[in-house]
DNA sequence: CCCCTCTTTGCATTCGAATGCAAATGCGCT
DNA sequence: AGCGCATTTGCATTCGAATGCAAAGAGGGG
């Protein structure tokens, strides 16, 4: 059978017997309506089980209720909690979230078609975009919002956590109770805050008058921290610090089952991001907490505040991450290495 | 200042010197045009940056190009792999997710509305979905997929994969070995999947004439099996098989670091899903894999078929579940389990 | 060279809701 | 009752692409 087509705002009219403006309006909040006509027409809405349609209305409003959110697709546990949040809080704004993958540079390029051809009404990007791309986007008058993510050169509007104060937090206390002998794996090449993080830690420790004694190079993946794990002893660290947490239990795991180094006795772990998973009983990571849940909210916030009025300035909301101190770190001076 | 309205087929047709309809033409696949005609638009297309606009396609053709996803987004670490599988195929098949997240029967409702209105495709579900709800869609002849899902009393398209030849795998095994006391963390009431799982356990130790030492109602989060270790630890289990991983996670850690019981060599842990994190050096759980990738392209494509041809019959894809076999089960009477 | 067929093109209409404007209604006041 | 003002309502048009149909063009055969 074909499919029984579905109500219009005509059929709506002809049975509640008005004209089809009059039941749009009923469907537009703030429209001018008596409240006789919005109960005949709504009556009759329901009866004929009619919904607006979302085509027919993004098609003259040049509205389409639709929000674009990039995300990695790459298993980092961190990009779902940010996904889930920013879908919950849109749906709570009666927008929707058309969700993209986008691993690559070049699947970013796949990716502008159809943002531009389904007129959404913003972007979220938490992923790669290219600053041509960026820029592709804002030519076309499309509001982006960079999430954790911004351009050296370039003015953004963007959304980030601030980890500054947390990582001299964590160094200071670290150092003071000893540790001198700091190792780092970083992330990729091209993440700018990967290189933001190691950079403040480096400068945390510079403030001690320390250097790291090792650095390695990772790919926020938890395998690449069971690697880093292996290059990094040969330094002896005391401490490693890790990008983000899941290439921290990368170096967890390796060190406890690989190496038969005890964390945090023989060496202290911390990572960056907060995970879930870190905070499970086999890690109790040490970790700089970003505040996902304001920071999905400040990122809606700022992409609704663009979306009505789109002036040309930029706005970065930055917020701070917090120090959560857990089990994969400890004191160096209270308590040797060897008895534990 | 006000947006540079896009470029429609009618600003391609007067430059290119041909008409609107000519211009639709090049843009669907498979339609007349001659070769000059397609050149003179394309040109035209690319000089303006024009691509057609879904919203007045979609209303014309009535297929919206848009897929509703529904997920939970209860921090079980299944989902996300899940959902990016699902986004990225149906990319490659030209097709948007609509993103969902579902947590109550509640919010399924709120989900109902958009999903009309947007007039979406078909639907993915893999979240909680009544049967009116789940009714509902099929009226408005929405083509609905279940996602690891399905109904007891009705037949409904839907993927899923069977645990039973794994589950009887491993417990044959596992039982061979010498492991007589079994106990089960279960999942949640409403949880279908949960509920098969645990009854082809019950089921396979029933062929041993054996049955569960003890049960524990989870909800599948990693909390939930912590504190059903505690209340399982009474009955002496020497295994514990959990409804998924993260609560299978939940009781290593616990019985680990609350309890001081080593996992494998005290009591072994099994699990299913076969979620990253579970492999983790911490972990290397003993798990029943859903092979993911393949559900979700079988799923892709049964929806695809559906859009094409919605006859009114009901298919279910089905995938076996693989056993992964990790640390955290050994055998019992190759190595007693106070030399270890 | 003409006619017939097959392909390509354009015309006109359609999808369904929103909205500016004008007409109609309601309401209060004298 | 009559007037004016404010609120509701309906009319007609618009958004942008797709498509049935008819007209125009291309190509082949006699």
């Amino acid at each position: 059978m074909t499919r029984p087509s579905r109500a219009t705002s005509y059929d709506v009219a002809r049975l509640a017997g008005v004209s089809q403006s009059a039941v749009s309006r009923c469907f537009k909040p703030g429209a001018s309506i008596s409240a006789k006509m919005r109960d005949k027409v709504m009556n009759a809405a329901k009866e004929l089980g009619y919904q607006p349609n979302a085509m027919a209305r993004g098609l003259i409003t040049k509205r389409s209720g639709l929000v674009a959110v990039l995300v990695s697709s790459t298993m980092n546990f961190y990009y779902p909690e940010v996904l889930f949040q920013l879908t919950q809080r849109f749906a709570e704004q009666g927008l929707r979230v058309l969700l993209f993958t986008v691993d690559s540079e070049d699947d970013a390029d796949g990716v502008l078609d159809p943002i531009w051809q389904y007129s959404v009404d913003g972007v979220i990007s938490a992923s790669h975009l290219s600053r041509t791309q960026y820029e592709c986007l804002r030519e076309r008058n499309i509001p982006v919002i960079l999430f954790n993510r911004w351009f050296a050169d370039q003015k953004t509007d963007s959304v980030f956590a601030d980890s500054t104060d947390a990582v001299n937090e964590l160094i200071d206390e670290m150092v003071a109770s000893g540790h001198h002998r700091v190792a780092v794996v970083s992330g990729p090449d091209g993440s700018m805050v990967g290189r933001k993080r190691i950079e403040q830690v480096h400068a945390a420790l510079a403030r001690h008058g320390l250097e790291a004694v090792a650095t390695q190079r990772g790919d926020y993946r938890y395998q690449s921290g069971v690697e880093a794990a292996s290059d990094l002893l040969a330094a002896r660290p005391t401490l490693v610090v890790a990008a983000n947490d899941m290439m921290a239990m990368g170096v967890m795991d390796a060190l406890r089952h690989d190496h038969g180094v005890a964390v945090p006795d023989d060496i202290s772990v911390a990572g960056f991001d907060g995970v879930t998973a870190g905070q499970f009983a086999a890690y109790r990571l040490t970790t700089i907490r970003q505040p996902i849940g304001r920071m999905a909210e400040a990122a809606v916030n700022l992409l609704l505040q663009r979306v009505e009025t789109s002036d040309a300035s930029c706005e970065q909301r930055i917020l701070d991450c917090v120090l959560i101190p857990g089990q994969s770190t400890r004191a160096l001076n209270d308590l040797p290495p060897h008895t534990g």
